[in-house]
DNA sequence: TTCTCACCATGACGTGCGTCATATACACCT
DNA sequence: AGGTGTATATGACGCACGTCATGGTGAGAA
């Protein structure tokens, strides 16, 4: 048993039994890209781990467009925390990126855990806070110029997928915080300056060192 | 003894005599407008706890420009908590808002609390949900029009100061992610529209509702 | 093969807002 | 009273980037 919550490395220090009595409650979901794991607003009932795949967490502006807050990779785990923390609903949509395997678990039983596993409460404020970590550096880069988001975006993916991201330019522009048509502009800037090579719904960094400079530009005052 | 501990909401549920053991370590500090509690980037060794006043987080843009990335009240309590997870630098700088005072905890006292007294990481994570979601808000702010960010942060310096609330142009413009100048513009159009009013370093929100009305502005798609 | 539908690519145009420049007014100090 | 520094206010100008428009290309379906 246990099968699929003994492979998420979040819960390696939780006990054989206790993993045993959360089987009963968990249960492990496939989703294709493009659908949809939970809605920002309505009320947050489970806790979700990514077990494979991609999760991008987006939220509506007020004036509709949705942007992409934040992107949920298997060793990121956690998402639908709301859920946990007395809050009804959830602020934001989880989107899967990629074809994805998760592991719901009501957001009572999560409760549990980190009320009586010692330490489990702790591991999981530590994945907050680098999530937090990087959400400061989002919006510290908010008002920088769009070239500096992408290359932002673009090492982001590197970091999980390799050298080579499977992305397109729409998707890519969501998690930048511009549009597709901008994104190809600078893109094939940076292409006729042979730092990356692209085509259709891929692109490959050659210097990403280039793309690491743009964001160390001025280290002013 | 353990005087200022004790006031600290988040420290209710300790017991006394740890109370007493962490008031050994633990030391209380005042800090005047504008004075830094602590530095992005330096070694993160103390967690702050803030018993009165306000405190800005601050981080640096590539091009050296600083931006507020959220403001910690004594609600919100915590900051500096780098120093907890491991992480070895803070990663945004600390400058207190007002005149401030706070307490300062020893890295290692504060994981031993979050290791030892139940329900306190607790706390802690419910704490740091919602400035996570208030991130996430911002970020999905931030490529809305100025106007509304300034709206958005009128609205949540009135959450916690009532509804004339000390700020000039210049730390409001930081808050929204723009310049002075655009400040004053667009807040001296709200006062000709008569929603505020305003004098030398502080501001009156007259119809919150009008600028609450800017946030849920195109409920789309 | 051809049809269709994403995705990629590039041009033209307008504008929100950053930037610079200049002026007035209030607070505080000596 | 006068001097100095910071806050408020407004105008002029330019550019990055959003928006709209048009066309090309590869992939999968019938």
């Amino acid at each position: 048993m246990k099968s699929f919550l003994i492979r998420i490395p979040l819960f390696r220090a939780i006990s054989p039994t206790r993993l045993d009595a959360l089987e009963t409650s968990a249960e492990l979901r496939r989703f294709r890209k493009g659908e949809i794991l939970f809605k920002e607003g309505l009320p947050a009932e489970s806790v979700w781990l990514i077990q494979r795949g991609w999760v991008y967490l987006v939220k509506r502006t007020p004036q509709g467009t949705p942007v992409t807050i934040f992107t949920v990779t298997p060793e990121e785990v956690l998402c639908g925390f709301s859920a946990v923390v007395g809050q009804s609903a959830y602020y934001a949509s989880a989107v899967a990126a990629t074809d994805t395997t998760a592991v719901r678990v009501p957001h009572a039983d999560f409760a549990r855990l980190l009320r009586d596993q010692p330490g489990f409460a702790e591991e999981v404020l530590a994945i907050y806070h680098t999530r937090m970590r990087h959400l400061a550096e989002a919006i510290s880069l908010a008002q920088a110029p769009v070239e500096q988001r992408l290359a932002y975006a673009l090492l982001r993916l590197r970091a999980t997928f390799g050298k080579t991201v499977p992305i397109t330019h729409h998707e890519l522009s969501h998690m930048a915080g511009t549009r597709w048509e901008t994104s190809i502009r600078i893109l094939s800037a940076m292409k006729r300056k042979g730092w990356i090579i692209s085509s259709r719904g891929k692109m490959t960094l050659l210097l990403p060192r280039k793309l690491r400079a743009l964001l160390d530009a001025h280290p002013a005052g």
